[in-house]
DNA sequence: TTTATATAGTTGCACAAACAACTATATGCC
DNA sequence: GGCATATAGTTGTTTGTGCAACTATATAAA
């Protein structure tokens, strides 16, 4: 039984995931409105080194689901403007190893507290059991796709 | 009461998209591997035009969620490759009308069978209530940004 | 009718993404 | 050790996006 549940419009905005852009969208507003220079995409890597510092450059395209071009320019440029460090490994040469600046560890409360606040205003008028079954499906999605 | 459900792992998440960008990295292989020489983002104009031909360029950035220059480069790209055509409002000197051509509407039928296939294959295993649970999450998401 | 203002579209710039081709280092096998 | 292969990262090219500044046309107000 295939799941034949999509009339044409919204195919669209599955396939275009007009809410997530939404809000990267008003997340990014409020990171310029705040004087933080800082795009989405980079917020997204420091994310992460921000849950673990020195990973590699490799591991960030896992966890941020990007190709190894991609983070390579990223990294560039949060090298550019002061935010990470690359360390290459004494294990193997072939590693850098990613490490957040002191300048960077400031950047977290503020960023995330910005997130989770744009996440709530995104949510208004959700009840919760209905944001636990939109994760569930969008996790299955993922996986099924991956 | 608000709604603080997200842990971090799953605030990233849904801020980056994971699972549309997922989809749409998916079709987009379709597309390849089926000889078509088309992007989402042209395709997403041309879904719009597919179900009304001749709309100005301000209609499609409203359409598509995208600002004016995103769509001038659009058209731009989608003119070179020969599948919608410039047609300067008889109107309002200000306007462009965007209109397919013939190559571009034998294109509706193939593509859009690859966006539904695509879709089934995300949502495998998927029930259609939470399906639907996930839909209207989306929207309201969407409604209360926009 | 002239002037101000709003709207449609374009252009320049910086940043990001996908793909292919490339360099350098590490590992496994003979 | 020497060669094949895999892995980590970089670079070039094309396409797309967001913002600001711009041109051209239309509309409204004086």
């Amino acid at each position: 039984m295939p799941n034949n549940h999509f009339k044409k419009g919204e195919l669209y905005s599955f396939i275009t995931g007009k809410a997530s852009i939404a809000i990267a969208r008003r997340l990014q507003k409020k990171f310029n409105t705040s004087g933080l220079n800082l795009t989405i995409e980079q917020w997204s890597v420091l994310y992460h080194l921000w849950k673990e510092d020195g990973i590699s450059q490799q591991e960030l395209c896992n966890a941020t689901f990007r190709d190894k071009p991609s983070i390579t320019r990223l990294v560039d440029n949060l090298e550019k403007i002061n935010l990470v460090k690359r360390v290459p490994s004494e294990h193997d040469r072939r590693i850098n190893l990613i490490f957040l600046t002191k300048q960077a560890q400031k950047l977290q409360e503020e960023t995330m507290a910005l997130a989770e606040n744009t996440l709530n205003e995104a949510l208004t008028g959700v009840p919760a059991e209905k944001i636990d079954v939109c994760k569930e499906v969008l996790q299955i999605v993922y996986d099924n796709l991956k």
